[in-house]
DNA sequence: ATGGTTTTTACTGCGTC
DNA sequence: GACGCGGTAAAAACCAT
């Protein structure tokens, strides 16, 4: 974790309290608040790509991703009509590269499969960046669906539907889970799809990806309740008391993390209601009671006038 | 398909502002 | 009266078998 100095909160406008959490997220060290832009890695792209040792500090040409359906290893004919020299070709060679340049072009291409995987990667980038998730997010999902390809997973679904899929694998990998509903308000496909398609692939492909721990789902909660990050580590802790006593067994992650977000928003004398937490959350504010009483009851809390054990 | 479990839906009653 | 909250029963969704 850095600090990023002069990085500004949207909301409070304190300099320098932006800083990168572990999920790629930009969250104020005050209010909490995730900054909602395009997540972006500052570093420095210092690293070998030849020897190893990092000596030699190369730096050349775009990083091999798996988001690019070639790996970024292809290479492009210039489109000025000038040669080494910078002097202006004549008629008759401009003519030429130009056919040369088309036909490049089409050598990219070569099969359906690329083809897919041309459609499918920028479909994946679409929903990755409208959803703000990082580039590692995006990676990992870029990977899954090269199996799922492979695999021949995709015959009989639509590539929307596995990309949405993979990329909700990606996230509870990475520990950074979305909800299928948050996912399904971008995709063309619907909660129901990508949530079939997903178990299906996890099944055929054999990733190990554990149950989402509902503790990743707080920091996003929090934040789009507008509750400071006091109230986040409240959650934290009490989500971790609870854990400890096979609270989260069987139940939705979300409702969990819901009435966590919900208990400690009243503890911190920053009170939500049941409401506004079940739409942030995606869940009902059944679930959310219901979780809460067991909650209180695990910990020994007074539900009508909640404090921290 | 089936059965067991959890979540959602829908509705009702209570207290407060 | 609108709102937040608690409760319930039945329907729906989910999951392993």
């Amino acid at each position: 974790m850095e600090i990023e100095d002069l990085t500004i909160c949207k909301e409070c406008k304190i300099v320098g309290t932006v800083q990168d959490n572990e999920h790629g997220e930009r969250e104020c060290m005050d209010c909490g608040l995730i900054q909602d832009d395009i997540a972006i890695d500052p570093g420095k792209d210092v690293r070998s790509f030849e020897g190893g040792d990092g000596a030699d500090r190369e730096h050349t040409g775009m990083p091999r991703s798996h988001l690019v359906h070639d790996y970024g290893l292809s290479t492009d004919i210039g489109w000025q009509n000038k040669d080494h020299a910078g002097a202006p070709l004549s008629k008759n060679y401009a003519k030429i590269m130009r056919r040369l340049r088309r036909q490049h072009q089409r050598t990219r291409i070569r099969n359906a499969t690329e083809r897919n995987l041309v459609m499918a990667l920028g479909e994946l980038q679409r929903l990755g960046s409208r959803m703000n998730l990082p580039n590692g997010i995006r990676e990992e999902a870029a990977v899954i669906y090269r199996k799922a390809v492979e695999k021949k997973l995709v015959r009989g679904r639509s590539i929307e539907g596995v990309v949405a899929a993979s990329l909700y694998a990606a996230c509870r990998i990475r520990g950074n889970p979305r909800t299928l509903d948050e996912i399904g308000l971008h995709s063309r496909t619907g909660r129901k799809e990508i949530g079939r398609t997903f178990r299906s692939i996890v099944k055929e492909l054999g990733i190990p990806v554990k149950p989402a721990s509902p503790e990743g789902y707080i920091p996003r909660f929090c934040s789009s309740l507008h509750l400071k990050n006091n109230v986040e580590s409240a959650a934290r802790t009490l989500l971790q008391k609870a854990a400890q006593q096979q609270l989260t067994a069987g139940r939705g992650p979300t409702g969990i993390a819901a009435a966590s977000v919900y208990l400690a928003s009243r503890i911190e004398g920053t009170p939500r209601t049941q409401r506004e937490v079940s739409v942030a959350a995606g869940v009902t504010e059944v679930t959310i009671r219901n979780r809460y009483k067991e909650i209180c009851k695990a910990l020994e809390i007074d539900p009508e006038n909640p404090k921290m054990p």
